[in-house]
DNA sequence: CTATGGCACGGATT
DNA sequence: AATCCGTGCCATAG
């Protein structure tokens, strides 16, 4: 509401829109590598020294104060979320915490290695002696992400009880990618699996074939397992099947067995999220506070004593001087416009979908782009940049893409998810299509079909039999 | 005969 | 213009 108001006075040249365009669909990482170049290669742009805010240790614009600490309370309603652009250079999961907590951290290193990953999310839970635990499990990792040490062996190493260790394994495995930190592929899958079972619909069998079947699962020995648990072939590959589909046993890697994970989607998973959605103060009751990310420790000008210099530059120099000065107007011009496109975009998204970050996907709003960019009066295609290729994380440290905010059917999906798995008779889809039509969804039933795929859920007939037998 | 999955079409979305 | 998604129709499995 306040740092807007440069928007609709200048005329917007061809080259500003492009290069706006352009800045909008790169994901904070990308944005960072960009800035770099652009600061190196030219002089008249600067970089300003970072400010604190001493409240809460978040990185400041040059004359603007802390948007968290000096909101005034009185107007505030807390539905309102708090929206601003944060730079960073920590990338830490709450704002509150500075750097010195996390120990053996080099520079932000955009692009983390697996260990640094996963303990930037489980350092905000750990005390400082835990953390050196956790972080100590983390460097004895191997490029599969299991555990390459006992937890015995470091129990004792930090004279420290075998319980404690492993509730802090507890946590390593629960965090992303699920089941780092396991001892054993076997180890792994289950937690998945556990984890899994929280938000959907899985076999009871499933346990079972990992826990006791472990080699022939291994070895698709599907009529071994068949006969160990008295149960049809048939049934043993679906459930192999969601296995497959579902958990993986080498949380470094992606997914099953191969090696030559294509990049982009290891990319995906360690990527430093674009904005981070949490609570004030961590508290539910509170507002929401939304950081754009802006991956750097300072804001970009223009520096005023290049501008004093180039009167007193040689003529040939003055020509160069000045165009420099102007890409660099240009370039903070555009990082503005930025800027306040995302700001936008997230104070309304983030209005409208508060249920959903707080309450999970099932309060999620069918709302698309096209929606979206008539409100806030823009392209549509201004709005698929923007949201493109960018991740989110919510209060509760999932990092999920920015896009599934406008899932036209995650809502649907996950209300089926949960008839599905309270039903108590295994109801087929034609029924649990006219139980959603009752519900106010109407979704024609082969629909509900291809849902049940998406969620990797068993059809009627081979649903039962595994959960009811376990 | 019923429940599902495959294919393909048309409209919406990007 | 390209892609995604919900749906209807039909073949197939049980």
């Amino acid at each position: 509401m306040f740092q807007l108001h440069y928007q609709t006075i200048r005329p917007l040249t061809t080259a500003h829109l492009a290069q706006t365009m352009t800045l909008l669909s790169l994901t904070s990482e990308e944005l960072r590598q960009q800035i770099e170049s652009e600061l190196a290669s030219n002089p008249a742009l600067e970089l300003v020294e970072e400010r604190r805010c001493p409240m809460c240790h978040r990185l400041l614009p040059p004359r603007g104060v802390c948007p968290v600490c000096s909101r005034p309370s009185n107007e505030a309603s807390p539905e309102e979320p708090i929206v601003f652009v944060s730079p960073r250079d920590d990338f830490y999961t709450h704002g509150d915490r500075t750097a010195d907590d996390y120990p053996d951290e080099g520079v932000s290193t955009i692009a983390d290695d697996l260990p640094t990953y996963v303990l930037r999310q489980v350092a905000p839970e750990l005390g400082s002696e835990q953390r050196k635990i956790a972080a100590y499990l983390l460097t004895h990792l191997d490029e599969d992400g299991l555990l390459t040490t006992s937890l015995i062996e470091v129990a004792r190493y930090f004279h420290k009880p075998l319980s404690s260790v492993e509730a802090i394994q507890k946590i390593i495995q629960h965090a992303e990618p699920v089941g780092v930190g396991s001892t054993s592929p076997q180890e792994a899958l289950l937690v998945q699996l556990e984890v899994l079972s929280e938000s959907r619909f899985v076999p009871g069998l499933a346990e079972k074939l990992i826990r006791e079947a472990m080699d022939q699962l291994s070895r698709h020995q599907y009529a071994e397992m068949a006969r160990m648990f008295g149960v049809s072939q048939t049934q043993v590959q679906q459930v192999v099947r969601f296995i497959s589909e579902n958990l993986y046993p080498f949380p470094g890697r992606s997914h099953w067995g191969d090696v030559r994970q294509p990049a982009n989607e290891a990319l995906e998973v360690y990527r430093q999220p674009d904005v981070i959605i949490s609570y004030m103060d961590n508290d539910p009751k509170n507002p929401l506070i939304v950081e754009v990310i802006l991956p750097l420790a300072g804001t970009l000008r223009i520096n005023p004593l290049f501008r004093g210099a180039i009167q007193q530059a040689s003529d040939e120099k003055k020509d160069a001087w000045k165009s420099d000065l102007e890409r660099a107007s240009l370039f903070v011009k555009c990082m503005q416009q930025r800027n306040h496109t995302m700001l936008r975009l997230m104070q309304r998204l983030v209005g409208l979908q508060r249920s959903y970050i707080t309450h999970g996907e099932k309060h999620l709003i069918p709302f698309t782009r096209a929606q979206l960019s008539r409100e806030l009066e823009v392209h549509e295609s201004t709005i698929s940049r923007a949201v493109s290729n960018k991740t989110v994380q919510l209060p509760n440290r999932r990092i999920i893409p920015l896009s599934s905010f406008f899932d036209r059917s995650l809502n649907v999906r996950t209300v089926l998810r949960e008839m599905i798995a309270s039903e108590s008779t295994p109801l087929s889809d034609s029924e649990l299509a006219e139980m959603l039509a009752e519900k106010g969804f109407s979704v024609a039933r082969r629909t509900v079909a291809k849902y049940r795929a998406m969620e990797g859920i068993l059809p009627a007939h081979l649903r039962d039999i595994s959960s009811v037998r376990a």
